[in-house]
RNA sequence: CGGGAUGUAGCGCAGCUUGGUAGCGCAUCUGCUUUGGGAGCAGAGGGCCGCAGGUUCGAAUCCUGUCAUCCCGACCA
C-alpha cells in the first residue's frame, strides 16, 4: 500500500469531543470518523484491524467446533413478543415499522432469531449439541453512547449460541468457549481477565466476564483481582474476607451508655470524637427501593456499601440513598444518627419480599433491614440512637440469633482485603474492559418460544441453552487503550493494519527511494503486510504519522541508503539498528513468527 | 432520564460581558527554498457564526424555542 493514497487522515490535535484515550488515538490517526452520536464509519485502516480481529475470533470458534452462520439484523417484532423481551428490553432496543405497519426491531443480540432456528431446524438429540455463531453490526439506542469505539449505539460483534441436552453439557461446552476466549485475546495480545458477573438483561443463572486490565481511565468497572489465585469479579460482585480490624469496644466503652455527639453526623466526626476506630461504628443506612419502600442497611463504619449488591438484597429495580426529608419521615432524626438506639428488632415478612427483619419503636412503624456481614463480630460498639446528636455505645444486639436472617453481603471490596477463594492473598483493584462474555441461558429462551426437542426416550424436552458474545470493535479499541504511548498506537503485531512500514526519507534521493521500493517490494511478495510512506513530505512528518499510526515495525531508507542499510526500529522500542534488505526479511519474518505480547508489555 | 457544558472554515480555538456585518494557529491550493522527528518565505481559496423565531436602524454577540455533540450518574459487548 502506498501511504500517498491511503485514506488514513491524521490530526495535529485531538478532536475536542473524545475524551479517553482510544477514541482520541484512533480519530487522530484517521481510523475512525464520527457520523452520529455513538455510530462510526471506520476508514480503511480501521477497517484492516476489524478483519483481523474477527479472523482470529473466526479461527478459534471454528476450531472450538462452533459453526458460522449468518442471522437477519433487521427482525420481525412477534419472536421478540413471544421471547417476552418486546416489553422487558425497553427503550435500547431501536424498534420501527415497515410499511405495512408491521412491528420490526434491530437486533441487538439474536437469541430471540437463533432460538426459532433451533426450534423448526433441530428436532432430535441425535442433532445436539450445537454452537452456532455470527459476526455482525449489533444495534444497541444507548442511553449515553461514549468513549468512542467502547460504546457504541451500532458495534460488531461475535455472538454465538449453543444447544444441549444436558447442564452437563451446558457445562462442557462453557468451558470450551472459556478457552477459545482465552486463546483469542492472547492472540490479539491482550491479557484478560475471566471475571464473575451478574448476568443482567440477558438473563440465565451463570455468567463470566472477558475483561481487559487497563489502569487508564476508559475502563469502566472497577475490577478485583487476587494478587495470589485466580479469582477476579467486578466489583459488584467481588467478595472479601476483612483483614484484622478492631470490632469489640470493651476498651473504649466500659459500659453500655447513650452519649450526647454534637455535630458528629459522619464516621470521621464521629470517630475522632469518641477517639475509636471507625470498625466500631455500626453504620445504618437509608435507602428507598424503587421509589416506594424504605429500608436499613446496617454495616460496618469503615466499609461502603455496594448499590448492586444492595439492590439484589431486596430485589428491586432501583435503589437510592434516603433524602433528608424521607430520613427525618422514617426514622425521626437526621442524618448521622440513625442506628438501633431504642429500637426493637421484629421477625416476620416486611413489606419488602425477601427481608425477614425490621426494626422500629413498633412493629406497624418498622422498616426492613438489610445487615452486612462485617456487622457480625461486633461487641460493645458505637451506633446511632435515633434522635439527633446521640449515639449509644457499648452497644450489643440485643438478639443476635434473630439478625442471622437479615445477614447479606453489601459492602464494596477494598483493595487489601483478603481474597475470598484462596483466603490467603489481598485482593488488588484495576478498571476493566469487558471485551466478552459468556453465559449459561438454561431454557429461558427454549421454554419462552416453546422451542423443544425429542430425547432418547421419546420425550419433548427445551433446549439448554448458552450465550457467548465478544465485541469486535471494542476490543479493537480495548487494544489501543492498552497499547499506546505519548506518540500514538502501538498495535500488537497481530492485529495491527500493516506489519511494517517502510519510510525513504527524502523521497527526492533516489538512492533512498530504490533502497526503499526494493524493499517493499521484497516484503511484499514475501506475503507481509507492507505500507510504503512515498508521500513528498519532510521525515519528521514521516515519522510522526508512523508513530501515530503504530505500525509494529518501521523500515528506513535513509542517510546509510548508499550503503545499502535500511534501519529497523520497532515501534514499542527506543532503539533501531541498522541491516542489509536480506537482514531486514529476515527479522521481520522472524517477527511475525515469534510474536509474544510479553515483548509488548515490556515496553509500554 | 436527571446534573453540567459546548456549538464560529476540514481540525483546534478567540471574538459574545459592553450589538456596528468575523479573526488566529494548523490543515488545503500555487510558487521558490528546505529535506532524519509535525520546515521557511510569498501568495490564494474556504464560514448565511448549529437551526428557527424574536428584540433592534443593525445580531456571532441580547431573548425564546429547537436540534446536535460532549462530560458526570443509573444500563451494557
Amino acid at each position: 500500500m502506498r501511504m500517498s493514497t491511503l485514506l488514513a487522515p491524521t490530526l495535529r490535535e485531538n478532536p475536542a469531543e473524545a475524551e479517553v484515550v482510544s477514541h482520541q488515538l484512533l480519530m487522530r490517526a484517521g481510523y475512525i470518523r464520527r457520523l452520529a452520536s455513538g455510530i462510526y464509519n471506520y476508514l480503511p485502516l480501521m477497517w484492516r484491524v476489524m478483519k483481523k480481529v474477527e479472523n482470529i475470533v473466526r479461527e478459534e470458534m471454528d476450531k472450538a467446533g462452533a459453526q458460522e452462520i449468518l442471522m437477519p439484523i433487521l427482525q420481525p417484532a412477534d419472536i421478540w413478543q413471544e421471547s417476552g423481551r418486546w416489553e422487558v428490553y425497553g427503550k435500547e432496543l431501536i424498534r420501527l415499522k415497515d410499511r405495512h405497519e408491521r412491528d420490526c426491531v434491530l437486533g441487538p443480540t439474536h437469541e430471540e432469531v437463533v432460538t426459532s432456528i433451533a426450534k423448526n431446524e433441530i428436532h432430535s438429540y441425535r442433532q445436539l449439541p450445537v454452537n452456532l455463531y455470527q459476526i455482525q453490526n449489533k444495534y444497541r439506542d444507548e442511553i449515553r453512547p461514549r468513549f468512542g469505539l467502547l460504546r457504541g449505539r451500532e458495534f460488531i460483534m461475535k455472538d454465538a449460541y449453543s444447544f444441549h441436552t444436558t447442564e452437563e453439557d451446558l457445562d462442557r461446552e462453557y468451558y470450551v468457549m472459556a478457552d477459545a476466549y482465552k486463546a483469542i485475546f492472547k492472540r490479539c495480545g491482550l491479557e484478560t481477565r475471566m471475571v464473575r458477573s451478574d448476568s443482567g438483561a440477558i438473563g440465565g443463572d451463570v455468567s463470566h466476564e472477558f475483561m481487559v486490565l487497563t489502569q487508564t481511565h476508559s475502563g469502566e468497572c472497577d475490577v478485583y483481582y487476587c494478587s495470589a489465585c485466580e479469582y477476579a469479579a467486578n466489583s459488584n460482585r467481588a467478595e472479601s474476607i476483612l483483614p484484622d480490624a478492631v470490632v469489640d469496644g470493651s476498651a473504649f466503652f466500659p459500659a453500655e451508655a447513650n452519649v450526647e455527639t454534637p455535630n458528629c453526623a459522619s464516621i470521621e466526626t464521629l470517630t475522632e470524637f469518641l477517639k475509636i476506630p471507625p470498625s466500631l461504628i455500626g453504620k445504618a443506612l437509608l435507602y428507598i427501593k424503587d421509589e416506594a419502600e424504605p429500608f436499613l442497611v446496617f454495616i460496618r463504619g469503615d466499609l461502603e456499601a455496594e448499590e448492586i449488591k444492595v439492590l439484589n438484597a431486596v430485589g428491586a429495580n432501583e435503589v437510592r440513598l434516603a433524602n433528608a426529608e424521607e430520613v427525618a419521615r422514617y426514622t425521626g432524626t437526621e442524618k448521622g444518627y440513625v442506628g438501633a438506639g431504642e429500637w426493637q428488632a421484629f421477625q416476620g415478612e416486611t413489606r419488602i419480599p425477601g427481608v425477614k427483619l425490621s426494626f422500629g419503636p413498633s412493629q406497624d412503624q418498622a422498616i426492613p433491614v438489610v445487615i452486612d456481614h462485617s456487622i457480625a463480630p461486633l461487641r460493645n460498639f458505637a451506633i446511632g440512637y435515633n434522635r439527633s446528636h446521640w449515639h449509644k455505645v457499648g452497644f450489643n444486639w440485643p438478639n443476635p440469633e434473630l439478625l442471622k436472617t437479615a445477614y447479606r453481603d453489601v459492602k464494596l471490596a477494598r483493595v487489601g482485603d483478603i481474597c475470598p477463594e484462596c483466603e490467603k492473598a489481598p485482593l488488588e483493584m484495576t478498571r476493566g474492559i469487558e471485551v466478552g462474555n459468556i453465559f449459561k441461558l438454561g431454557q429461558k429462551y427454549s421454554k419462552a418460544m416453546g422451542a423443544t426437542y425429542s430425547t432418547e426416550d421419546g420425550r419433548e424436552d427445551h433446549f439448554i441453552m448458552g450465550c457467548y458474545g465478544i465485541g469486535i470493535s471494542r476490543t479493537a479499541a480495548a487494544a489501543v487503550e492498552r497499547y499506546h504511548d505519548e506518540n500514538g498506537i502501538i498495535w500488537p503485531l497481530p492485529i495491527a493494519p500493516y506489519h511494517v512500514v517502510v519510510v525513504p526519507v527524502n523521497t527526492s534521493d533516489e538512492t533512498q527511494m530504490t533502497l526503499a521500493q526494493d524493499i517493499y517490494e521484497r516484503l511484499q511478495a514475501a506475503g507481509i503486510e507492507v505500507v510504503i510512506d512515498d508521500r513528498d513530505e519532510r521525515a519528521g512528518v514521516k515519522f510522526k504519522d508512523a508513530d501515530l499510526l503504530g505500525f509494529p515495525i518501521r523500515v528506513t531508507a535513509g542517510k546509510k541508503a548508499a550503503e545499502g542499510l535500511l534501519e529497523v526500529k520497532l515501534r514499542a522500542e527506543k532503539s533501531a539498528q541498522d541491516m542489509q534488505t536480506e537482514d531486514v526479511l529476515h527479522f521481520v519474518q522472524q517477527q511475525l513468527a515469534s510474536w509474544n505480547s510479553e515483548v509488548v508489555l515490556a515496553h509500554v
